[in-house]
DNA sequence: TAATATACCTAATTTTCTTATGTATATAAT
DNA sequence: ATTATATACATAAGAAAATTAGGTATATTA
């Protein structure tokens, strides 16, 4: 786990880019699959979580669907056509800022 | 000029960085380094600036000297010997945390 | 002489997150 | 059977970290 101040500012961008690669996802998935994709390194919490994406919902970038699962609530997130150019705006301009911030602290990334 | 929420959690990194690097530096040379290093895509705001570079003098990671220039003030921080690791620690943390989310994320940094 | 640059600082507010709490069902372990 | 964990949503109080705005003061450039 990182130390949390570094994650601030990401989560938007987390959400938005695992979104748009997926048809849709609930707020729980989105935990799980950042958890497993990051080694657990990045636990999202469901007080940041949720929050984001009713934010994100109310500026239509995302559209939810309600499904019930047995007798549980799933609330299902998609990026709407508006919302898909925001998302790679936002994937584009931390992709930026990464490589400003690799340059300023002379870091050198590793290479798969 | 990045959205101001990708900046967040970096300040302390930046600042740690670049005092490791440099004997001394004043907090104004501070925000010119990084404005010219960045070709003026990350502009440290005093309000942000001052109150860190207080805290990690508290903290005993930064040592301060203050100069007169003609009649103006100057105040010097140097990271101390204890703060060196601290330093080593930090970057070291976001190096990680920057490769985390370049898998995450799927990105391709650039290569100089 | 007015504007910009240098150089420090703090305080109110806002943003964003953590922590804590709440509700409820499903499954695995004891 | 019952307890713990996992699934799944949500909000609210408080903390942390920034922005915005303001303050003081000297030096330089237009």
């Amino acid at each position: 786990m990182y130390s949390s101040e570094l994650i601030k500012g990401t989560l938007k961008t987390i959400i938005l880019k695992l979104l748009s690669e997926s048809d849709k996802m609930y707020g729980y998935e989105i935990t799980q699959k950042v958890k497993e994709l990051t080694g657990g390194k990045i636990q999202l919490t469901e007080g940041a979580l949720y929050p984001t994406l009713h934010a994100l919902e109310a500026q239509g970038i995302l559209s939810t669907d309600v499904v019930n699962v047995g007798n549980r609530i799933r609330k299902y997130y998609s990026v709407t056509i508006t919302g898909k150019q925001i998302a790679k705006e936002k994937v584009n301009e931390y992709s930026d800022f990464i490589d400003t911030m690799i340059f300023l602290l002379d870091l050198k990334p590793k290479m798969g």
